[in-house]
RNA sequence: GGGCGCUUAGCUCAGUUGGUUAGAGCACCGCCAUUACACGGCGGUGGUCGCAGGUUCGAGUCCUGCAGCGCUCACCA
């Protein structure tokens, strides 16, 4: 089997060093920065699938000639770690407060260390060409190096700010989430509609919710300006049930009329709303715009728990709101509406069904909730305007705004090309409507984030400003912020400002840190976002901003930044690639990557994502395991199409039989089908296993006695059998070149040697033209009509009665099979080079217009160069009507169930001989034929006829005896299929618009195919009389 | 709700600017243990290209509408 030998074809590329890259050494650069996987986990298939396309690109590359890096790598992935090590923590019964900070991010390095080593020996395992060598990790020292400067960077140029805005809050594990940490789900609710007395005692307004617990922290009801009722309500205010605050009654454009009063219809918010909207800045998102632009206070009235809170800056708590204050936000809830009824004051309640922001951790809904957060101002032109202005232009739909479009220019402008081109368009909406981004998270895990802070009134803050005096500006900033609302207040103002500020010291790095820390100051207790980090990963891993630190970094970033591809899945255009190219640009000036290559989605085969948390991944180890690497690979590249998502069936594989079955399916309580967690083995129900739905969560832990199931998928057969046949038919060539007749003599070139090195040479363009384009099923799809059609099943074939006695044809067939091998291995890298030392060790000859450059390893050989004089349409047009005449008798001979044994006499007319004895015996080889005559004057009585280009061929000893019937019954039908093509062509060319409007040279062509068909039509016409007679 | 994509043979998918008989692999049927390969060879069966309109000499391909599926962004009155 050729997966036998992987690892011993790794042990050789390790010891050359051939993925090594020097920037100092030639060639075009080529280079590749792997989107860094999570270290939460082993990786699956996807991502087999995404760096089987890196490795074709950089091998391919590499071939031909470009000095290539591949740089490798892996992410903390902040949240997703720290959560999964918390799970496990709580097996064992301990919490993360348990230990220090310190102990506990010890814990998560450990995990680090292990899934690390497990990911980077699953790149190995792929064949993956990295340089390994320069392995990073996102919180290494140089990439922690990179993030420090990166955000001491922004700060000092006000790109970094502290904000008190709504976020995304995770009461459960408290920590803000980025928008897109927020998971949508449906939820089955109610609308509540309360009833709020006017002040003045006549009457109330009602206001529909679906979180009754928030009016605690109401300040306002808003009306529509155009509602019929706004104008009497004009300077009325409300008495807030329960809390007894007036609140005032604002008019805002925002809320939406009730169908009734004339809002449309066709808005869903029209069916169900009053027209007045409750107003709660501190708790909605929405009602906090609403807030600013009306000037109505914003008052929290939750604990960071989301427990109802009189602690967090809410004052006015009356003695009726006291019962509700330590509450959950779940019992706040049922309490209020239980009060509002009571007190006649619950108008209705409807059911509703509506989503809901659920954390992507704890998996419990989202509180937006008051918080001072640290933001990257990526809405500056600085940020935004450069990621828009590095599109091409082709790419841009309609024009960019022309504030961004003026912005100042930059290398790299317009460069930025997305492939498929459609999703440029995402990329352009993302960034036109982008909105500041969130970068500080409440975890352990996580790049600190470098300020120290300290609190108090501005008069005290203003005095302690002289001991900052002495800290170094280009390794330290200053800024000073009002508390009530986060305003930046200039440090020149701060000693006649009055109230509490903040003053915020940035460090580069931290030798003044104890300093600060003994005035007062504290660290920020907050990490950054793990997107920081790798949106600064083209930098960091070329050792930005201070390559001499790190001597084997040296001349890294000149050289390979931009790089020259990022291939990556949509889903993360928006998280990573649009911040890798705001970053890259700001602090470089130029594009981290030249395209952007978004590839297809594995899914299983339910048409479901790969995911970590459903187990249905599969780990490529398992399709190694069944396939081999290779076959892995191939399958993988012959399922990139650049418009659909992958769907791949799994099956499951018995660790007690090694059987392949397929495993018992179950749905989900959230809809999802899996493998049950527990599967019995398919031939004796008493011997049990786990399912990757059973371990990923927890339902079944895998023992010794019921193990783990591996995966596999029939999907992969057609790359097991592909390595297979290489494999197979390089064997069957070499034992014909090493048993050569001592007699060998050189010889012209037959149609075959020259119709093969046009395939060659055809084969080679059309790769070139698919990896050109991302296209990567085309780049299979050669490689298997090369291989499989072209190679082994004609010329293999074809030249096995000549080959041993002809010596140039030797020659073309060792530079065939030298040529196949180079240009497989990109997609197959381990049998290549497996059988890489037999075919280059042969003594052979060369071929006018081969090029193939001699290597010791296939890693490291030069793509195949072929001369465009081996481009011979001739043979390839000659061949072609060989081909069909050997599948016209071949036909005949599959329906007459002939033996292949049987040899068969051909008379055919002058063209047909003509065309036989050109193909220099592959008619004969091919089709079984014994001999080859002239047409006879009388046709033999057990010769079968069929028609080839117009005129007839007769088939002498196929069978003992004509049986009538069936020969009738084959030339009627074969006269029918030709009948019908020929009346569509005829209907065409009377058709007489057709002959008017059709490109002249098509009527010309309808016409001869037209006479070759009606031909045809007339020989075996011919044929079937002569049966009658 | 906005955007994007998908719907082609039993299954998984190709099908480049509209062009002559819509392809592949698997599965299925027949023949073949022929000296590279049964993970093989040769031959075959199988599709009114989601539905309804339109443009065109000509539509799987372009346009409009509809239905279903998926992804993504937005949305908790």
């Amino acid at each position: 089997m050729p997966s036998d030998a992987e690892g011993a074809v790794h042990a050789r590329w390790d010891a050359a060093r051939c993925f090594h890259a020097e920037p100092s050494a030639p060639g075009e650069t080529y280079a590749i920065f792997i989107p860094p996987p999570n270290v939460t986990a082993a990786l699956h298939l996807g991502h087999a699938f995404n760096n089987s396309l890196q490795d074709l690109l950089t091998r391919y590359h590499r071939m031909q000639g470009a000095n290539t890096l591949w740089m490798p790598g892996t992410d903390h992935a902040g949240i997703a770690t720290q959560t999964v090590v918390e799970k496990r923590l709580l097996l064992q019964g301990k919490k993360r407060t348990d230990f220090t900070r310190e102990a506990f991010v010890e814990k998560v390095q450990e995990w680090k260390d292990e899934y690390e080593a497990t990911i980077l020996g699953q790149l190995k395992g792929m064949g993956c060409s990295c340089d390994f060598e320069r392995t990073r990790f996102t919180m290494d020292e140089t990439c922690a190096t990179a993030v420090r400067y990166a955000f001491f960077t922004l700060f000092k140029d006000g790109l970094v700010y502290r904000g008190k805005r709504l976020v995304n809050w995770d009461p459960v594990t408290q920590t803000a989430l980025a928008d897109d940490e927020v998971e949508m789900e449906e939820v089955d609710g109610s609308f509540w509609y309360l009833k709020y007395p006017l002040v003045d005692g006549s009457g109330h307004v009602t206001v529909a919710t679906t979180r009754p617990e928030t009016m605690l922290g109401d300040t306002a009801v808003a009306v529509n300006p155009k509602d019929p009722r706004a104008a009497a309500l004009r300077g009325k205010k409300l008495r807030l049930p329960i809390v007894g605050r007036e609140i005032p009654i604002v008019e805002d454009d925002y809320v939406v009329m009730p169908a009734s009063l004339g809002g449309d219809p066709a808005d869903p918010k029209a069916q169900f709303a009053t027209g007045f909207l409750k107003v709660t800045p501190a708790h909605d998102p929405n009602d906090w715009d609403i807030g600013q632009r009306h000037n109505v206070a914003a008052i929290n009235v939750m604990a960071p728990d989301g427990s109802i809170s009189d602690r967090h800056g809410w004052l006015d708590v009356s003695a009726e709101a006291k019962q509700f204050v330590g509450l959950s936000r779940e019992e706040a809830r049922k309490k209020i509406v239980a009060w509002f009824k009571q007190n006649g004051l619950l108008e209705e309640v409807k059911p509703y069904r509506h989503s809901v922001g659920h954390s992507y951790r704890s998996h419990v809904p989202v509180e937006p909730y008051l918080s001072d957060q640290w933001y990257v101002r990526v809405t500056d032109d600085r940020l935004r305007g450069t990621a828009l202005r590095a599109m091409a232009k082709d790419q841009v739909e309609g024009a960019l705004e022309s504030s961004v479009a003026n912005g100042p220019a930059m290398a790299g402008d317009g460069e930025l090309r997305f492939f498929p081109a459609r999703y440029a368009k995402n990329f352009q909406m993302w960034h036109e409507n982008i909105r500041d981004w969130c970068i500080s998270r409440q975890l352990w895990w996580g790049h600190r984030i470098p300020v120290w802070t300290k609190r108090g009134e501005a008069s005290m803050l203003a005095s302690s400003m002289g001991a900052l005096a002495s800290l170094d500006p280009s390794h330290a900033v200053v800024r000073a912020a009002r508390v009530v609302d986060g305003a930046d207040v200039a440090l020149s103002a701060l000693p006649a400002a009055s109230g509490e500020h903040d003053l915020h010291v940035c460090l580069l790095d931290d030798a003044q840190g104890s300093m600060l820390e003994s005035l007062g100051f504290k660290r920020d207790p907050d990490v950054l976002d793990t997107w920081f980090s790798s949106a600064l990963w083209p930098l960091s891993t070329l050792g930005w901003p201070d390559p001499s630190k790190w001597p084997e970094m040296a001349g890294l970033l000149d050289r390979y930044n931009p790089s020259s591809v990022l291939c990556t899945a949509r889903e993360i255009i928006t998280l990573w690639v649009s911040r890798m190219v705001m970053f890259n640009r700001y602090f470089l000036g130029r594009l981290p990557f030249k395209h952007v290559f978004i590839h297809a989605m594995i899914q299983d085969g339910h048409g479901q994502k790969m995911s970590k948390s459903l187990g249905n991944g599969v780990d490529p180890r398992d399709i190694i395991h069944s396939h081999g690497s290779d076959a892995m690979r191939f399958t993988l590249v012959s399922m990139a199409t650049n418009t659909q998502d992958v769907r791949l069936p799994v099956d499951m594989v018995c660790p007690h039989t090694s059987e392949t079955f397929t495993p018992k399916w179950i749905t989900t309580s959230a809809g999802y089908t899996v493998a049950d967690a527990i599967q019995p083995s398919p031939k004796d129900a008493s011997k049990k296993m786990v399912s990757g739905f059973g371990a990923a969560t927890g339902v079944a832990t895998p023992t010794a006695e019921i193990p783990l199931a591996r995966n596999t998928s029939a999907r992969f057969d057609l790359g097991r059998n592909f390595a297979n046949k290489l494999w197979n038919a390089t064997r069957f060539a070499l034992s014909n070149l090493s048993q050569a007749d001592a007699a060998s003599q050189p010889a012209p070139l037959t149609l075959l040697d020259r119709w093969m090195l046009a395939r060659l040479e055809l084969a080679s363009r059309a790769y070139g033209a698919a990896v050109a384009e991302y296209e990567f099923h085309r780049v299979a799809e050669a490689l298997y009509d090369l291989v499989w059609r072209d190679f082994c099943d004609w010329y293999l074939e074809g030249i096995k009665p000549t080959v041993r006695s002809n010596a140039t044809q030797q020659a073309v067939l060792a530079a065939s099979l030298d040529a196949i091998l180079r240009m497989l291995h990109p997609v197959c890298p381990f049998v290549t080079e497996t059988l890489w030392s037999n075919v280059q060790g042969l003594a052979k000859g060369s071929v006018d217009g081969v090029a193939l450059q001699p290597s010791a390893l296939c890693a490291t050989a030069a793509w195949p160069r072929f001369a465009a004089s081996l481009r011979d349409e001739k043979a390839l047009a000659e061949f072609a009507r060989v081909q069909a005449l050997v599948d016209a008798i071949r036909k005949v001979r599959g329906e007459r169930q002939v033996s292949p044994k049987r040899r068969i006499a051909l008379l055919a007319g002058e063209s047909v001989r003509a065309l036989i004895a050109s193909s220099g015996g592959v008619v004969e080889t091919m089709a079984g034929l014994e001999s080859v005559g002239a047409s006879p004057a009388a046709r033999p009585a057990t010769a079968v006829a069929i028609p080839f280009e117009g005129s007839e061929v007769l088939l002498d000893g196929l069978v003992d005896a004509v049986d009538a019937g069936a020969e009738k019954a084959r030339l009627s039908k074969l006269i029918a299929d030709r009948e019908k093509q020929a009346s569509g062509m005829r209907a065409k060319l009377e058709n007489e618009a057709y002959i008017a409007k059709a490109p002249p040279a098509l009527v010309e062509e309808t016409r001869k195919k037209l006479a070759e068909v009606d031909a045809d039509i007339a020989a075996a016409k011919q044929a079937l009389a002569a049966l009658a007679t």
